[in-house]
RNA sequence: GCGCCCAUAGCUCAGUUGGAUAGAGCGACUGACUACGAAUCAGUAGGCCGGAGGUUCGAAUCCUUCUGGGCGCACCA
């Protein structure tokens, strides 16, 4: 309808004035009153032709509106102008109820569009933490939004089984505990006997571990134990000894316990590109030639990156014309031949667009309901899928990583994949860091300047954080037990299924309503609450209105089907029906906040429109009662607004990841 | 030193390309369960939108600058 009236004005305006406001004819705004009474739309286009026209924007209105009066536009009642000059529109209510009601607007506009979205990318060394669940359920909602919005995404999970991290726990295992490579399986396979989370254990070998290097004051043991750390990365990296086989052991178990964490969230993969298969498969070679034919990188001959291949670094000039080294460009290889982290990632990120030449081989590795996870491998399946070669990219990865993550789009740009860098998204977010009473609260001291903090960063080097299972489980128990008391009379199956997609809701709505670039001061207060902005609120709304349903003997779909807008109309244009047309104004808004989202990457618009639409639905719930109303009309209205926040709320629920229990 | 981010109610945060009287949740206080489920609703109190300049018909939003905080800036991954 804003198009309607969008494309009415222009050629108004251009009809009216000429071709001196064409500027403004193309791009002025359409934006929502502050208030229903108003009128549905608002422009403020007469403020802007004010100077051009040298005319007062009352009168510019006036002007406007009496052109728009001139012809009737359909699926509007009328036009007025407000408070300075703003030119307001309102819709016919009646025919607007009949078309909400009939169907949800398409939302289609990425339709065909092939993106891949790249996200949780957890160190396999140790258990998952709320910073990553953050990420993963940022990421993970962004798919949803995309796949409603039609477009084909891969969902990949980039595994990093070869670095220090992984190195780490090997020298924990095999050096602290003394432990076989053998030993390390049979250990891993006791735990998962005796229900104990083998992740868990892994973090705290890695905090032991993290510690042990530094807890040493004779520097030539100090500089053994780094020896020790830098040679087990080397081993791991070459591949076919023991030390390797047993960072495979332990990245494998512990990729697979993060993809059971991440299960409990509803969250699944297509695809888990490892580090072992970048460096085994060559990835790096075929891209470095490309980099060199390109000029992207060169050899520097001169100053503190002697003998290395660097990069122009984004927003430097470079190397300056009289010939002396450029000091800031970013090392690619190191003097002595190896690659760096960004090196690898530009290859990696040349194979997801299709531009390596290359692909990686494909094994099954975790079924799914309804989906295979599949794990790069070196030598794979005969028969799999084909990931890759996408059209867009999103990297859900935290906004400390911008330097590096801005260095690989600048490496496509300079290669002249300039399409390729224009539509990689560093889908960038902030850390979820402890408040200082919640870090007291898990058992650490904490010294007076960290208590004054407004937030403490989590550090799994330290071992300090709160894991994802733990919080999953703690918010499952509080579900529980509220669903316990409210519902002795449904057995016990019946109740951890409710309990479960409560504290799902509440994790994942959590997770969301912060917009990305906000700090999440993490503290189990707010995490655990199922009051106020929360999912449970939302979920309420849903169950709300399907226990009216119930009692009313009938169903969502008859009370939609029965709209009939211009026998409605008298009741929406009432004083007291304002409140009725303004729930199924936010209704019919949902496909253009979906849109929002999706140019903005921004979920969290999402979580708010939910909100919003619960919080006027169950506003509504308490002003009108609905089964007993006795005007037979009015009680059609009455369901059908139900009915409608009901669709609108299981719609967008669905996209955040969160479910709608029949009963909570 | 350079770059990025943040500063809005007691607390945690919204405020979508600059628009009408700056909003919500929590917390505090007052009220509503003999009507569709109170995980709810209604109401009250609470604001120099960090400070100062500027652009504009119009600024929480854009520009400059200052203050206070966070994060980056490796031949680590």
């Amino acid at each position: 309808m804003q198009q309607v009236l969008r494309q009415r004005l222009r050629s108004i305006l251009l009809e009216r004035y000429g071709d001196t406001v064409a500027s403004v004819a193309d791009r002025f705004n359409i934006e929502q009153p502050p208030q229903v009474a108003l009128g549905d739309y608002a422009t403020p286009v007469a403020f802007e032709l004010a100077r051009p026209l040298r005319r007062s924007p009352k009168q510019i209105a006036a002007e406007l509106l009496e052109s728009l009066n001139s012809q009737p536009l359909a699926g509007f009642a009328s036009f007025e102008v407000a408070g300075a000059g703003y030119l307001n529109a309102r819709l016919d209510r009646g025919a607007a109820l009949t078309a909400i009601a009939k169907a949800q607007e398409d939302a289609d506009f990425g339709a065909g569009v092939h993106s891949l979205v790249e996200h949780t990318s957890i160190n396999p060394n140790k258990a998952a933490h709320v910073g990553h669940l953050r990420n993963a359920i940022l990421g993970d909602t962004f798919v949803r939004l995309l796949r409603a919005a039609g477009q084909r995404v891969d969902v990949q999970n980039y595994i990093d089984n070869t670095g220090v991290q992984v190195a780490d726990v090997v020298v924990g295992l095999m050096h602290l505990e003394n432990l076989s490579q053998e030993q390390i399986a049979t250990l891993f396979r006791e735990l998962a006997a005796r229900n104990e989370r083998l992740d868990y254990y892994c973090w705290d070998v890695y905090a032991r571990v993290s510690a042990w290097y530094d807890a040493v004051d004779d520097p030539e043991e100090k500089a053994n134990r780094r020896a020790l750390r830098l040679g087990t990365l080397h081993a791991i990296e070459a591949g076919g000894n023991e030390i390797a086989a047993a960072a495979d052991t332990i990245s494998t178990a512990v990729l697979r316990r993060h993809l059971e964490t991440m299960l409990r969230l509803d969250i699944e993969y297509d695809f888990l590109p490892r580090e072992s298969e970048i460096l085994r498969l060559h990835f790096w070679e075929l891209a470095f030639t490309q980099l060199k034919e390109r000029g992207v990188v060169y050899l520097e001959r001169e100053g503190k990156n002697k003998g290395c291949w660097v990069m122009r670094r984004a927003g430097t000039d470079g190397a300056s014309p009289d010939g002396s080294p450029d000091e800031d460009a970013k090392v690619i290889v190191r003097s002595n031949g190896t690659v760096t982290y960004v090196g690898k990632d530009i290859a990696y990120h040349l194979w997801k667009f299709g531009l390596l030449g290359r692909d990686f081989g494909y094994r099954r590795f975790f079924e799914y309901p309804e989906r295979t996870c599949w794990i790069s491998a070196e030598h794979g399946e005969r028969e799999h899928p084909h990931f890759g070669g996408a059209e867009a990219i999103y990297n859900v990865i935290d906004s400390r990583q911008a330097d590096p993550q801005s260095n690989v789009i600048e490496a496509l740009r300079g290669m002249g994949y300039t399409g390729a860098a224009d539509r990689y998204v560093h889908f960038s977010y902030e850390m979820v860091a402890l408040t200082p009473r919640c870090a007291e609260e898990l058992g650490y001291t904490l010294s007076d300047e960290d208590r004054s903090r407004a937030y403490i960063e989590v550090s799994g080097r330290k071992g300090f954080g709160v894991k994802a299972d733990d919080l999953i489980d703690r918010l499952i128990e509080a579900a529980r037990s509220e669903v316990d008391s409210r519902h002795p009379e449904l057995n016990d199956g019946e109740r951890r299924k409710i309990g479960t997609s409560i504290a799902i809701g509440a994790l994942r709505y959590f997770m969301l309503k912060y917009t990305r670039n906000s700090v999440i001061a993490f503290d189990f207060h707010d995490a655990l609450s199922f009051e106020g902005e929360t999912g449970p609120y939302v979920q309420y709304a849903v169950v709300r209105v399907r226990s009216i349903f119930r009692k009313g003997r009938t169903t969502s779909a008859a009370a939609l089907a029965a709209v009939d807008g211009a026998a409605l109309r008298k009741y929406v244009e009432s004083e007291e029906g304002g409140d009725i047309w303004e729930l199924w104004q936010t209704a019919s808004r949902t496909s253009l906040v979906l849109e929002q989202c999706i140019a903005t990457a921004e979920p969290a618009y999402l979580a708010k429109h939910a909100f919003l639409l619960a919080q006027q639905f169950n506003n509504f719930y308490h002003r009108f009662h609905i089964l007993t109303e006795t005007d037979e009309a009015r009680k059609q209205l009455l369901l059908a607004t139900a009915a409608v926040a009901e669709r609108e709320l299981i719609r967008v629920l669905d996209w955040l990841g969160i479910d709608a229990p029949e009963v909570m």
